[in-house]
DNA sequence: CGTTGCGTTGATCTCTATCAAAAAAGGTGG
DNA sequence: CCACCTTTTTTGATAGAGATCAACGCAACG
């Protein structure tokens, strides 16, 4: 059980009013995760789904090999599985932890009645929905139509931050999660990475990559 | 204009009332395509999203170099773009008919209002989000974790139908728009479906592909 | 018929996974 | 702080899948 405070932070539930915070808090408990833990696997059924208080999740599938696909890092005030709930009741995908992690689990069944009464949050899902439709979309255009230079590439420029040496992207996962996230495996991303620094395009230090050409990038994308 | 009629056989509104039927026939129009005509561009905005009455459309992206990614077939009784009216009003694939198709517009806004009103919308809305968002972690699967014999395998499994000849897969689109849906090339699902047939799994004929060893073809995807 | 686009086949080349191994980076316990 | 172990990252060599380029048969269609 949690307090009613806790909840309302998320946006999902920002537009209600105390009454109904109160209700919500009811039904939702907490759960925490150390890394390498497992919130779900894939197969199982999804009875629940979540909010990521803080720390960091990924979602993955894996290949009868054993390859890895990472899906989506999810980090702090990400929902988790949103999508599971109203379908197959089955999650798709696994789910680990990558960092000490604190969720909040909100039971399919309660929240669904939650809907039925307030189109509000109805509206707010939906809008999660069409963004993580988005996002997959664009995973699959990455995937199918762009080689692992081009898919760095726009990682890179995509999650670069300005500061005062210039574009920096920070990674927050290692390079072993980066190459699964971009689809491919450790030792090619090493070697684009390399080609990059090579170029003098980038400048490669432990987990800072900082951006000297970003019309370099840019072109690799076409 | 079109009558209450014509939207009532559709999933998404079949629980509502002749009252609201009558409201929302009042903002839909139709719309018809012949083959080739496009729907929407990706990049255009989105004040709308459709139904299929009949006919058939592509969903898809292009890579710089002019390469296809089919994200999508859809047929009559699907929803179109109902994923982009909520987010940042853009469509973010090419949207083409590949049959003379007619569809039903139905404006965004009109439509956003609607779900305020009716939950029960909603909660369909919800749903086919949620179909939709498992199709593309699929699909997302499919083209990172599997090669173009097993995506061909299981894409003849997933559309193989009964018939008096045993297992049979009708091929309700070209070949080239085939391997465009399986993210490959012509000439490559042309390769691939010759190496089955000499290996004896299946048979060719023009437009129909009869599965001789269902197990041989299960085999592929492990 | 000629034209146009589709489907198939062949030859080649590029990219990336795989295998193997070394180097670097973290821990952990003494 | 150091030796030890584990995991991550890098580098090299190789092989395989699939894209590309080119050519040709074929059917559809004006």
């Amino acid at each position: 059980m949690i307090d009613k405070d806790q909840i309302a932070e998320f946006f999902l539930f920002n537009a209600l009013d105390d009454e109904h915070l109160e209700n919500i808090a009811g039904f939702c408990t907490s759960t925490s995760l150390k890394p390498g833990d497992h919130l779900f696997m894939e197969g199982e059924s999804a009875e629940a789904f979540y909010f990521i208080k803080s720390g960091q999740v990924k979602i993955y599938k894996l290949s009868v090999q054993g390859n890895e696909q990472i899906l989506e890092i999810l980090e702090d005030g990400s929902t988790v599985a949103e999508a599971a709930i109203f379908d197959r009741e089955i999650y798709p995908a696994y789910c680990m932890a990558l960092e000490n992690t604190l969720l909040i689990k909100i039971p399919a069944k309660n929240f669904i009645a939650l809907i039925e009464k307030e189109p509000a949050v109805a509206l707010k899902i939906m809008h999660a929905y069409s963004k993580r439709l988005r996002y997959f979309v664009s995973m699959i255009e990455k995937l199918s139509l762009q080689d692992v230079r081009a898919r760095l590439a726009r990682y890179l420029l995509e999650n670069a931050e300005k500061s005062e040496k210039g574009l920096v992207c920070r990674l927050k996962i290692s390079k072993k999660e980066l190459a699964a996230v971009l689809g491919t495996i450790p030792e090619t991303l090493s070697r684009a990475l390399r080609i990059l620094r090579d170029k003098n395009i980038i400048v490669l230090e432990k987990n800072n990559i900082t951006i000297n050409s970003r019309s370099a990038l840019e072109r690799l994308l076409s």
